[in-house]
DNA sequence: TATTCCTGTCCTG
DNA sequence: CAGGACAGGAATA
């Protein structure tokens, strides 16, 4: 992951499920992130940029309410457009997990079915732990086939919450 | 129940 | 460059 446009911007905001970020480029939103803190997510940021994004409370406030009313309500998809950086594969992974309505799951071998390359099961899983952009790429409803939760790259504990609130309708 | 193999990517030595 | 780890899972014994 080396997003590192000049023209990215950052802003974080509050949420039900912790503080979090949103990423833009002049290309679309980079990235969704999750924290424990504010300094957490600096962190994070300078982590997954080579060049840290500028902090643009003001100009990605609109953004920012978009993503924090998916957040609390899972089932409200707004339409974004969406730059995550990613490999081939990877890009084709998050393709096939924006196809996954709302208060649905998908196995990690469904997603491989649905890229062409059903024994790819482990590299799914492992596409889905590099998304990026949380929420808006639903990774959070990718489920092991039998029947477990599986992992989820901010917490299971978020995981679990946002299942719930989207199954309960 | 435990092993083995499969897959794409990243990290470490 | 080689080997191991990882949010999984099917096949095999």
């Amino acid at each position: 992951m080396h997003s590192n446009l000049s023209s990215a911007r950052f802003a974080i905001g509050s949420s039900p499920l912790g503080v979090f970020a949103v990423v833009a480029s002049d290309k679309g939103v980079a990235a969704i992130l999750f924290g424990a803190s504010r300094p957490d997510i600096l962190a994070d940021l300078r982590r997954r940029f080579e060049v840290l994004p500028q902090e643009d409370a003001k100009g990605l406030a609109t953004l920012l309410q978009q993503a924090a009313a998916m957040i609390t309500d899972p089932r409200r998809s707004v339409a974004l457009t969406l730059a995550p950086r990613g490999t081939k594969f990877q890009r084709q992974v998050w393709d096939a997990l924006r196809q996954i309505p709302p208060g649905r799951t998908a196995s990690y071998a469904d997603v491989a079915r649905r890229i062409g390359s059903p024994r790819a099961v482990r590299a799914v899983a492992q596409a889905c732990a590099a998304n990026p952009i949380a929420i808006a790429i639903p990774c959070h409803r990718v489920v092991r086939s039998d029947g477990a939760a599986g992992g989820y790259r901010w917490g299971a504990k978020r995981k679990a919450m946002l299942l719930a609130a989207e199954a309960a309708l």
